[in-house]
DNA sequence: ACTTTTTCTTACCTATGGGTAAGATTACAG
DNA sequence: CTGTAATCTTACCCATAGGTAAGAAAAAGT
């Protein structure tokens, strides 16, 4: 499968020819191709030997640069981190209500997604790390979790959000947004542009037409938690998750 | 690694007793072993030693009742899909408002994301499945998002929905449940149906407190600045471990 | 030019883990 | 108790792919 790469991140490595080139430079379009194929293949099916010869090397060269697979990993996945915090860094800046600073996050880390370091943020499995550079990475991750709820909570404070469980609401926002990095190809209908503006408005204004006439779910509880982060550990309720 | 398994879905072999028990049964025991395994530390990562080892039987013994490992994750992911399908089935028995059938997918679809099958249709990699088996699995999963848009226009058709992109909508709501498959814990403290509410509620309410005053939202966003030049507290190199 | 340092290649090592062969053990029929 | 079919174990094969050694080929320094 996948014959000839189509010349992708243009490789610093020409064929056989001149290799001067910054240090750094290199050091980039290793990452910029492994990235590639790692979103592309999967972590696992995607070989040195296969990044190499992308870039017109081989395999041992890679080793100038970088000293191992899972750092190659990593640094993949530190680009990403680095794109949403600057987004953060730049939102926080800023004023505006909670509800506009989550929108303004929501719109930007949906465009965020639609590009190879946004998505490995989401498509890469912490578990291949090591375990150093796996706690820095869900630290990275609780950070950002917290910058949605911290808006959402705050946009509750401030009346420009409904009350609602932020926790919830920070995840179903959240995945909804990292599942972009799943689907979306860039030979698709819709440019990141359009996906960021439709969901902005699908992710904070909702979908039903008015107001919800009733709860015809079988549930029990007649509307969300009310309070916010309740730490209530229940041992009574005891919900085993059984397959229904 | 991982010494004790404390004796998880209760292996029909006895360590070296009675084995008589339907084929069946231990078949699906395999299942129930693997998917556990597979979530727990990844498919590549997972050994058909371990799956062995935890139904006290050696890794020969299973290809009595599998002829690969990418077979045994193929039938997982069937377990999920199946459950899937059942739940729509029900659903389009039913009556009610595109509206109205879309939260119920979307309550039922969020307490199948908590358990091991249902989490298993969207954290295993298709790419890890035989190409026949791929083919099937990406029909299936054509069909559940099929029916989400299904639901999401004729709630538009209906008037219980308000105008939007069916399609974006789709991966919107799809997103933020495929996503519970990622963090949900049984040892939270959310149980399935909390969080099942909650995102119906979320999902299709929204978050806004008032109509969405104006859209703000055409902010320039840096789309990729692949130069990392965020002001950080520290003139640190390497990433800043702390969170918060 | 000559040396030194960096970069890259050829050739190799080796652990891992999916999968198989062949024979033991068990269950069961008669 | 005996024969047959199933199930399971011990022992093995082997392709893959991450990683290393050692020296060639450039670059850079003098």
């Amino acid at each position: 499968m996948d014959s000839g790469s189509p010349t992708l991140p243009s490789s610093p490595w020409l064929p056989f020819e001149s290799r001067r080139r910054a240090r750094d430079e290199k050091r980039e379009a290793v990452l910029r191709t492994a990235v590639q194929l790692f979103l592309e293949q999967g972590y696992h099916r995607a070989t040195l030997n296969d990044v190499a010869e992308r870039l017109n090397i081989t395999k041992p060269a890679l080793y100038n640069y970088f000293r191992s697979k899972h750092e190659i990993l990593f640094e993949c996945w530190s680009m990403g981190a680095d794109l949403v915090d600057s987004v953060i860094t730049e939102i926080n800046a800023g004023g505006g209500s909670g509800l506009i600073k989550l929108r303004k996050l929501v719109h930007s880390y949906a465009e965020l997604m639609a590009t190879d370091f946004g998505a490995s943020l989401v498509r890469f499995d912490l578990r291949d790390l090591a375990e150093k550079d796996a706690g820095v990475a869900r630290a990275a991750k609780k950070r950002i979790d917290a910058t949605f709820r911290k808006y959402i909570s705050s946009g509750i404070a401030d009346g420009s959000i409904k009350r609602c469980d932020p926790k919830l609401a920070a995840f179903a926002i959240a995945g909804a947004l990292n599942w972009i990095g799943h689907w979306y190809r860039r030979d698709g209908t819709s440019s990141p542009t359009d996906i960021a503006d439709e969901f902005t408005a699908r992710l904070t204004e909702g979908l039903a037409a008015v107001a919800i006439p009733n709860h015809n779910s079988k549930q029990k509880t007649p509307s969300a938690p009310l309070r916010r982060e309740t730490r209530r550990k229940a041992p009574g309720k005891k919900r085993t998750g059984g397959a229904s």
